[in-house]
DNA sequence: CCCAATAATCCAATCGATTGGATTATTGGG
DNA sequence: CCCAATAATCCAATCGATTGGATTATTGGG
């Protein structure tokens, strides 16, 4: 009989193995309600800390709270109340400088006012863009920060999220689509400038790596580059032009073409990545700059500081980009309204001597 | 008459206004319910692909979802399966590039899992990483991927979500906390052969820049210049040992230290930033680098490679690191299990111009 | 002590999807 | 054509928190 007795015990115990893996039971408002006879609703509005509520009621209820370690179920709240105080951020790249900075200031704005943040990488790709758009969308989140991805052209996935009725706000690479905000930088001016410094100091041939002419943001930042050269008297050559998607690789590559040109004693490159590489290149060459070439990108990443010689570059207001972007959605998502709203940012050129023959 | 009606019409008019910037109700399995008098389970089930529902059922109310541009409410979802499909990510911060790397490593695991992925940076803050695990927790996140920040000492604050029944999984910066798994490089490894390299190199008085010595990564990579010291013959020094948070200005401060002391010729640090700061300000001191001093960093980081001389330093796998890092957790989301496991990847040294004295 | 006014608490429905079990419809062998 | 076996569909409860309205308890003036 007692082994009868240890058998059964070890069946039972062998039963409940499995059951030691599974997901503890997390304790509920039903829980507390129930240790205190006081309904759920009352506990529910106690934690809320609701005015229907009376004081000492809510402290038992806090208190049992505290004992058994509740932990508001944020889901159950969030389906119920229709809101889920996250925004989410979607960004071409977390890795590039400008980006990271901006998301920190995304990051700070929104944890002030109580809002959770979701990052989401493109990759720069339009399919993947897409993808996270929708999962985003499936996740109710109360509002998005985009950065489109330079392949994407049409604007139409965005519907249904602006249908759901959830703001959007372009940064950085603003578009103008229906009547969503967005906050961006003054390319425009920042590209003039920085090609009329080029010419000053002495530059006759500059050539442009220029971004993917589909997004603004690198049409803008030509047409700078465009009407600097023109203004100045110089003439303007299409060849001059190369576009690419400004990685590193490209730069090189743009650097074997300038080459074999001969006559060019400028870059002026859409960002500092491309400049970089194509820098790298023209010293591995012999190319003295910028005695032989004079060379400025665009972004300010740490990178351009340490480069010798250190390269010439336009600083953009990236964390306070990334706070305002944030405030205008929260503004957005607050006030159940969109009006549109363009913000333009101002600059800073920041000259090293990649850019000063004289 | 036709007055009254106006004033009724606008009346009405005016009413709706405040309607019309409420989020429009989204489509429920229920709308599809009623529009195909079909049981809203069923839909429930045609929608999840169930064996349960005939072809032709599950096509007829696959095409009314498609029509009335469905979207399942994941909320709801969640709540009622007790899963979010959902990793949280806590890393220190996501501008440094190996964790950028990281990320995108876990990313692309994740993605192909069908998992979604929140990122969250402490910056460093032993606060702020509290306040994130909780809001994790509160999220429901079915696993936790955590690269702890420099101020961490106590683990603690992980007991609740363990508790819950979440998997953690540490990453980079392991740590021997109950039984969670973790993945890292072998850091004294690295750090025994760095260092090891420049006494090759001829260097007899090296100094370290240490990390914050309560995370065990840092005690590791210290441990290996310590023990490469004396298995070569040379004399340990403590005073030859800066400990800091090895950001770029604690790189320049050293440095000024370093000049004072006169004999050193050779630095180890535990990570590029205090390096490059160390080398600038070097540099801009006349200070030869190799040949006075050899310079060495760990991590690759893309600048290592532009600086000059280009900076020795240790590659790590990082995106691989992610990949299994989501991997180990996955594993564990899946398998309901926690049966520790420390893996430990291989790293390579990247010899470049700084350290070579001969 | 009574009763109206106010405060505090409870009831019951709801958010949208999922799921075990019950019921109904269909299939096919005899 | 009948009926057992199987397929398809429906019913009803559930996940955990919130909320408008109903009910009960308390307060305080007379």
């Amino acid at each position: 009989m007692d082994y009868w007795d240890l058998f059964l015990y070890l069946l039972l115990w062998y039963i409940s193995l499995p059951l030691q893996n599974l997901k503890k039971q997390k304790i509920t408002i039903h829980d507390i309600s129930k240790a205190l006879k006081i309904d759920s609703s009352t506990v529910s509005r106690a934690l809320n800390d609701s005015s229907r509520v009376s004081l000492k009621t809510k402290q038992k209820i806090l208190d049992k709270a505290e004992e058994l370690g509740y932990q508001r179920n944020i889901l159950a709240s969030n389906l119920r109340t229709n809101k889920t105080n996250t925004i989410g951020v979607i960004v071409p790249r977390i890795s590039r400088s400008f980006f990271s900075s901006v998301i920190s200031g995304i990051e700070d704005t929104a944890q002030n006012s109580g809002y959770n943040v979701i990052i989401c990488q493109s990759f720069e790709s339009f399919e993947r863009e897409k993808k996270i758009m929708n999962t985003l969308l499936s996740n109710r989140v109360d509002g998005v920060l985009i950065s489109i991805s330079m392949q994407t052209t049409s604007f139409d996935y965005l519907k249904p999220y602006l249908d759901y009725g959830g703001p959007i706000v372009f940064y950085d690479r603003p578009c103008s689509f229906e009547n969503c905000s967005s906050i961006s930088v003054n390319d425009y001016k920042a590209s003039y400038t920085v090609t009329e410094h080029l010419i000053q100091s002495g530059c006759k041939n500059i050539v442009h790596f220029a971004g993917p002419q589909i997004i603004d943001l690198y049409k803008n930042r030509k047409q700078g580059y465009v009407d600097a050269i023109i203004n100045n008297g110089l003439e303007f050559k299409e060849s001059y032009c190369f576009e690419s998607k400004l990685a590193e690789e490209d730069g090189v590559a743009f650097a074997k073409k300038i080459i074999s040109m001969e006559n060019i004693d400028g870059v002026y490159s859409s960002n500092d990545t491309a400049a970089i590489g194509a820098m790298q290149y023209l010293k591995f060459m012999g190319v003295k700059i910028p005695e032989d070439i004079a060379v400025a990108g665009f972004n300010n990443d740490p990178i351009s500081s340490v480069i010798e010689p250190g390269l010439t570059t336009i600083n953009q207001p990236d964390f306070e980009m990334g706070k305002i972007a944030a405030n205008m959605l929260i503004e957005q998502i607050k006030n159940e309204t969109t009006n549109k709203e363009s913000k333009v940012l101002d600059v800073e050129l920041i000259i090293r001597n990649s850019s000063q023959k004289n």
